[in-house]
DNA sequence: TTTATAATCTAATCGCGATTAGATTAATTC
DNA sequence: GAATTAATCTAATCGCGATTAGATTATAAA
């Protein structure tokens, strides 16, 4: 006695994606609701039957985009290269992320801040559970924290293993993400090199500079 | 008879750096120009002596930013220096510009993106010289451009010169821009490093990378 | 078929934010 | 002081965008 998801019907991911695409184009400020219903041929108003508002479809484009980068990341680090082989193949796999699907990626980066501001934060002082916008940001931000943790401790399991040289793992860390995540506001399809061949750069760089 | 600028009356310069501020904690689309004039004391019609509108604000504050960062790297570029040297010291000038300032130098990496979505671009069919919203906003990318290239020659120099080993010196500069840029981001003033260690990290990495 | 509910839509509401209009209040120079 | 213009202010205007209310339609399960 109900009704599963019809198939001709839009499905929750399939507005992420698209709220992911204009939001990288816009920004969360400037993008509007009707945006990107349009995106998917929907009204604004039915978005509201998908998600809460708009902070909230936000913040579910951010725990998406991290989901899947995080996802590509942990094979790596439950394989048993050493230290500089894995984290080639997470610079590659982070550059690639970002390249092949910028829209997340470029989303990840820049509406970070949107969300810090979002006013559903204001007002949310009930803790209702499942719809607690407070719990699930700062999840967001833990999770956040803990993929950048996977590059600093494998910089820092690499100095300890004597594979790299002896830098301020934490530091180095955030030169790299900061790298990577600049190739989402230069990177276009169709330029001089493709995702994999900045990401050869990218792998080059910044090995070179940590072998001992 | 006339009137000069009067000495308690906020210049032109005191709204930029105002603006820049509330910019980088919101965001373009964030910042209400109500909250820009309240950081000066002011009501936002006032702004509107200032400035023609909020997009002009806007570029502004860009163009300052940009300007006073180059204005800093220049000096370097003509010294004698090794390109090594040259280098080692703009890595740092434009790392300490944005620990130093987080504000222009956040308001840089985040709001171009609104620069290019900005309204008043689109009105703007006439060449109405000085107020020509395209026009400078096509100078001001050009000059970003041109910031951007100060990396990317040293490089490519230092390379000439056999300083620095082979690298694909485009891909490299936008890696070490990325980097520094990203410092705007994370960079808390009484953080475990302040601005000169954060630089000294940044010159290590990159040079080191570098150096044949 | 009927029933329940998922997925959408159309048509308000409602407030806020950019911008404009029209005073008003200083400073400066004569 | 008188004239002039800079710098501000207060009070509208005006539109747009998020969100809500209340149908409507479609589909699965009984």
């Amino acid at each position: 006695m109900a009704r599963k998801p019809a198939d001709q019907s839009v499905n929750r991911e399939d507005i992420l994606w698209a709220a992911a695409e204009v939001l990288r184009h816009n920004g969360y400020d400037a993008t509007t609701m009707k945006d990107i219903a349009a995106q998917v041929n929907l009204t604004a108003a039915s978005l509201y039957h998908h998600f809460k508002n708009k902070d909230f479809l936000l913040l579910n484009v951010l725990e998406l985009g991290l989901d899947l980068t995080i996802a590509k990341l942990e094979p790596i680090l439950e394989s048993d290269l050493t230290h500089a082989e894995k984290l080639e193949k997470m610079i590659r796999s982070h550059v690639m992320s970002v390249t092949g699907n910028t829209a997340v990626g470029a989303a990840m980066v820049f509406e970070i801040r949107a969300l810090l501001n979002a006013k559903t934060a204001i007002k949310n002082g009930n803790g209702s559970g499942e719809d607690d916008f407070i719990e699930r940001r700062n999840s967001f931000f833990d999770r956040r924290d803990y993929f950048e943790s996977l590059f600093r401790n494998t910089i820092k399991a690499g100095i300890a293993e004597g594979e790299f040289r002896q830098v301020d793992h934490a530091i180095v860390a955030k030169a790299m993400l900061g790298a990577h995540n600049w190739v989402g506001i230069w990177y276009k399809d169709g330029g001089r090199l493709n995702g994999d061949q900045v990401a050869d750069v990218m792998v080059d760089t910044f090995l070179t500079t940590l072998k001992v």
